[in-house]
RNA sequence: GGCCCUAUCGUCUAAUGGUUAGGACAUCGCCCUUUCACGGCGGUAAUAUGGGUUCGAAUCCCGUUAGGGUCACCA
């Protein structure tokens, strides 16, 4: 059997879409699945799109998600080069051969007269806009005159009309499309450069392209792919189409009705395996019901008859969800150092906490976050004493006689040294029990004193990971504090 | 508007002619826990619509409706 090869082939808009991401991983998966290949083609043949930095960045992206192509760009290999603006000579001769065949011809139409046309058309309520054929019938003389006057001109794809064009996709089954319906599309720009259907077809052909799996956007233009294939006398690849990501109003997934780039979900404290987990499952499912998956089992499931046909909206409710329980399945060492990391970009960067404390605070709070940064943020108490207290705690725990119970709490955690946090709650039980009060009657006041808040890990190993002077000087605090405002 | 694609709980989806239409996220309730979470148990909630075909339709066919894509010297 021929070898497997797909392709992911971006143009380099300056980031990486969730979309793309998609595409990327479907394609990824179904080469690592099938033993084939994986490669990474950049489409960068629109000279008015340039963006500084964007391939850059795009395979930035690629590579944090685990996406790593067998050929491209910066990796090489046999088909290269891997940007389509360093092969417009390729794109030149097949163009010519088209000419040279009566399946494409040089069009010197200007654009006034295009937009002349097309105003014509529009008027005339045709269906449909097309360019008019006008330049087929030039005569050899004519051509050659103009192309010696050097005369701007395009390239145009000679469509046949009445036919039928026909195919098969892998996701939708049979399609059809009537020739009277395509344009003839320009294959060759008055640049030079190739417009996406003549560079993709040429590039997937002597890139030995197997599958073409891309998103739906392009199905309506496949016929005009098909019709290139066969004006070549080239093998065509299959083709899958994948369905479109959506904003949850179901148009299709924008800027503006959220983040779209990969990087933004990246600088949001998203894992990149919570990423491309959830984005796996947006249109496809192994027809089981598991949903937690790692990249390797990903691999294994994977197949492309059991891609939907419907788009899927992207719901961010359940890649949170996905990012926690990641986030709960990561190696404490990891989350270690995850952690660090972010303390750097935070005011608490000078802290120099021991890898032993901090660990401690992620043993505490790992069942309680959704991201990285809320192991800092959802329990700032474990790097500064509370600035504040939680209102409502304060009224419904703070009460006239709390004050007496908190410094009978303290007077005796005072008298241990190095208290463990079996100490601290053996100290908490004598207490309660001399008192005669209930648990609660002290076990919220002291959360509120030393957290500032009512909600949290035990209350036990909060003051142990906090230790003895910080919680003698907390409660101390929220007495003169509370008492105050009281 | 032409052409093309699509249609199961709010969302992601399972069920490829016979199921009380299943799971997950979200949501609600209970349990666990004197907090919050995790976990456990349970609830609300769907086959867009009208016709066929069939003993039997979410599933096959046709129409309707709705949504999306595409109609560039952008990809």
């Amino acid at each position: 059997m021929k070898e497997i090869r797909v392709r992911f082939a971006p143009s380099p808009t300056g980031y990486l879409h969730v979309g793309g991401l998609r595409t990327a991983l479907y394609n990824f998966l179904f080469a690592r699945k099938n033993n084939g290949k994986f490669i990474l083609r950049i489409e960068d043949t629109d000279r008015n799109r340039f963006v500084e930095g964007a391939v850059e960045n795009l395979i930035n992206s690629l590579k944090w998600c685990g996406l790593n192509y067998d050929e491209g760009p910066d990796v090489g290999g046999n088909f290269g080069p891997y940007m389509q603006s360093q092969r417009i000579e390729l794109y030149k001769k097949y163009a010519e051969e088209l000419i040279n065949k009566g399946h494409a011809y040089y069009c010197f139409c200007k654009p006034e007269r295009l937009q002349a046309l097309r105003e014509e058309q529009e008027k005339q309520k045709l269906p449909q806009v097309k360019y008019d054929k006008h330049c087929l019938n030039l005569s050899k003389e004519e051509i050659q005159r103009n192309l010696n006057d050097n005369k701007p001109f395009v390239i145009r794809l000679n469509v046949i009309p009445n036919q039928k064009i026909i195919f098969n996709d892998i996701i939708r089954g049979t399609v059809e499309f009537d020739s009277n319906n395509i344009d003839d599309q320009i294959l060759i720009k008055s640049d030079g450069y190739p417009t996406y259907h003549m560079a993709n077809v040429v590039d997937d052909h002597f890139m030995e392209i197997s599958h073409v799996i891309r998103g739906e956007e392009w199905l309506s233009s496949t016929p005009k792919h098909i019709l290139l294939y066969e004006f070549f006398n080239w093998e065509k690849p299959k083709f899958a189409h994948l369905p479109l990501l959506l904003n949850p109003d179901r148009s299709k997934l924008s800027k503006r009705q959220g983040d779209v780039a990969v990087e933004d979900y990246r600088a949001k404290g998203y894992l990149q395996q919570a990423l491309v987990n959830f984005v796996a499952l947006l249109g496809w499912n192994a027809g089981d019901d598991q949903e937690f998956y790692y990249m390797n089992e990903l691999i294994e499931k994977f197949s492309l008859e059991r891609v939907n046909k419907a788009g899927a909206v992207f719901d961010l409710q359940k890649l949170n969800w996905l990012n926690a329980e990641h986030l709960r399945k990561l190696d404490d060492k990891i989350l270690l150092s995850m952690l660090k990391d972010f303390i750097l970009t935070t005011p608490y960067s000078n802290l120099n906490y021991s890898d032993d404390k901090l660990l401690k605070i992620i043993e505490s709070m790992k069942e309680r976050v959704t991201f990285i940064h809320e192991f800092v943020n959802n329990c700032k108490y474990f790097y500064e004493p509370p600035k504040e207290y939680e209102q409502k705690s304060v009224e419904k725990n703070w009460k006239e006689d709390t004050h007496i119970h908190l410094i009978k709490f303290k007077v005796e955690i005072e008298r241990i040294e190095n208290p463990t946090k079996e100490d601290f709650e053996i100290t908490f039980n004598k207490i309660v029990g001399e008192l005669n009060i209930g648990k609660g009657k002290l076990i919220h006041p002291l959360r509120l004193a030393v957290t500032g808040q009512s909600t949290g890990p035990g209350i036990f190993d909060i003051l142990a990971i906090l230790g003895k002077d910080e919680v003698v000087k907390r409660i101390e605090k929220a007495i003169q504090d509370l008492n105050q405002s009281k």
